[in-house]
DNA sequence: CTGAAAGCGCTTACAG
DNA sequence: CTGAAAGCGCTTACAG
């Protein structure tokens, strides 16, 4: 059950546990003839590493931590699979930790990390004060942060332009002729709602006699992928029986419109001609949605790809100057904001 | 940076690192006075585990594996989510492994698991043979399988009964008049398209006169979700444009639902009148397609948190028999199938 | 190019 | 109830 170790191969060979040491971790000093032989003998023996004991000496494992608010949040889905892939290409493992945005729970897991000796973090973090996350620069352990900035950029990050993208698809709305615009919320304290609502703001400040209604709410009452929907068609829900209806709406996020959408159709309201509708987020299936919907996508294959990146190049060059990655999201106009199909 | 360890702590209060091990693991033995003081001089300290130490000396890291072939499609989200939520609980990490339902991918991650001395592993295994999987028995690795089966049954597993909920809606469509249906399927070498297939013919052989045709396309040739999409489009376009159009589609899991609907637009065709459409696999938005589509919805939650259970209670009872858990899908009618929406 | 030896930070018989 | 000591399986100065 427990198989042979370094000491097993050495014996055989008749050499030290050193030798098989560098020759089995590819380094030099080691003459080509001897190294091929240990790697032969390990191979014949079935010797398996044990990465606890390489962890151990040097104190760090070859092992990711990544940490998100909920993997079944697709957005996120995509980031860790991007993420799971380029870690696997380098052999190391990638310890999955799920938030749901909640401080508490954040720093359950940074802890979790830091015993493991993890040789590196990626993290969406859940606010933008820099919090939990301290320890990690305190541990001296590389992280990125993703789709989420913390305050003074003390990390590596990739971020995608919210404000950009939130204020381009407000904008398409006022080509369209709307001029009360409303934008549906789910408050966090992280950074993309709060820069995609301030794209909206810009949008809408550059048209004279536009207005925009904001419709929160607290994201720590919707819990997960459903909470989120449920939160979305609540809102949505409220703005559209309440007075001055708006004629347009932005949603914050992918969850969040599917929750208005529902919304829309309960009260049996056509979009884009009662409504006209869009959102932050794209999905393979928004085309397939009654009516398709038009999105700002974020890149994520990108996204998980460069955080990776990062991450990486951080580990080996830990001095080099932080980086930030900016990402432009692409939007993608379908029928839900009233223009034709394309 | 390397902060304290047990010998710093041993040192602080005058007693042995055995003592303070005691202690903090809560093992019985050590006066619960002497306990209560070890304990706030490690907080005091700021001391944290070390987990590749205690891995290698129990030879068991605090930690699963999750073997999926892709997060990225929402039923692994899904299980996903479930099973780091029910590991974080006991402290133990989770690493996650995307196969592809590659046999040389799962290979290489069990290899990697392995090699952390994962205390156990949750697996969707690729094919019903052991195949790599036999590693895990001869390493004494506690494993469930999940959603799959293996055979001859070597580990615990929970699974679902896809024959039943392919039955379920095929004898559905039956009742609805159809006579001519077709299943869309993406042939892998696992469980669930052999038995969701062998449910679609029970329901067919039960009727006289109905036929059931099988649109087979290799998975392989589909890579993640947007593949496993472009693989439903393609092989229902081909269906749909071939003679002897059959009046209604099984769809053999979500992510070709999706495709099927989209080759079912772009034909113009009308869902359910010119063609009833069902399919395995709900997801919360699945009610605003267009038509809502019919559906056999898989317990993800239960499937996930049964998981974990017998998993833990596997490492704790290594030698109980194998159990299998057979969980019943739920089907849920709604327009495509051609009901009116309830 | 190769080896002897120390040590990473824990846990666990063993002894008392 | 507590401690001294060995050892888990590696890597890495250090010496030659």
């Amino acid at each position: 059950m427990s198989g042979p170790t370094y000491r097993d191969v050495a014996r055989e060979l008749g050499v030290s546990t050193a030798t098989v040491s560098r020759a089995l971790s590819g380094e030099l000093g080691v003459s080509e003839e001897l190294a091929e032989r240990v790697r032969r003998t390990a191979e014949a023996l079935g010797y398996r590493s044990n990465r606890a004991a390489r962890a151990l000496r040097k104190k760090r494992a070859e092992a990711v931590g990544l940490v998100i608010s909920d993997v079944e949040n697709p957005f996120f889905a995509s980031v860790a699979r991007t993420v799971e892939g380029a870690a696997a290409e380098r052999r190391h493992a990638v310890l999955l930790c799920n938030t749901d945005e909640d401080l508490d729970q954040e720093r359950l897991y940074l802890d979790l990390l830091i015993e493991e000796n993890v040789a590196g973090v990626i993290v969406a973090p859940s606010a933008e004060q820099i919090g939990p996350l301290a320890q990690l620069r305190e541990q001296g352990i590389p992280t990125v942060t993703l789709d989420r900035r913390v305050e003074d950029d003390p990390f590596d990050a990739v971020l995608v332009d919210h404000r950009a993208g939130a204020r381009e698809l407000v904008a398409h709305l006022l080509e369209h002729g709307h001029r009360s615009i409303a934008a549906v919320m789910g408050t966090t304290a992280a950074t993309p709602s709060r820069e995609r609502l301030a794209g909206c703001r810009e949008a809408i400040d550059a048209v004279d006699g536009a207005e925009l209604s904001v419709v929160e709410g607290e994201m720590r009452d919707a819990v997960g992928v459903q909470g989120t929907f449920e939160l979305g068609e609540r809102l949505a829900m409220e703005m559209l029986l309440g007075d001055d209806r708006p004629s347009a709406v932005f949603c914050a996020n992918g969850l969040l419109s599917l929750g208005v959408l529902r919304a829309v159709r309960r009260l049996g309201l056509r979009v884009p001609d009662d409504i006209a509708v869009v959102g932050f987020d794209d999905q393979p299936f928004f085309d397939l949605l009654d009516p398709p919907l038009s999105v700002a996508a974020q890149p994520l294959d990108q996204l998980g790809r460069t955080a990776v990146e990062l991450l990486f190049d951080r580990i080996a060059h830990p001095d080099r100057d932080v980086s930030t990655v900016i990402l432009p999201p692409s939007v993608r106009l379908r029928r839900s904001c009233g223009c034709s199909d394309t």
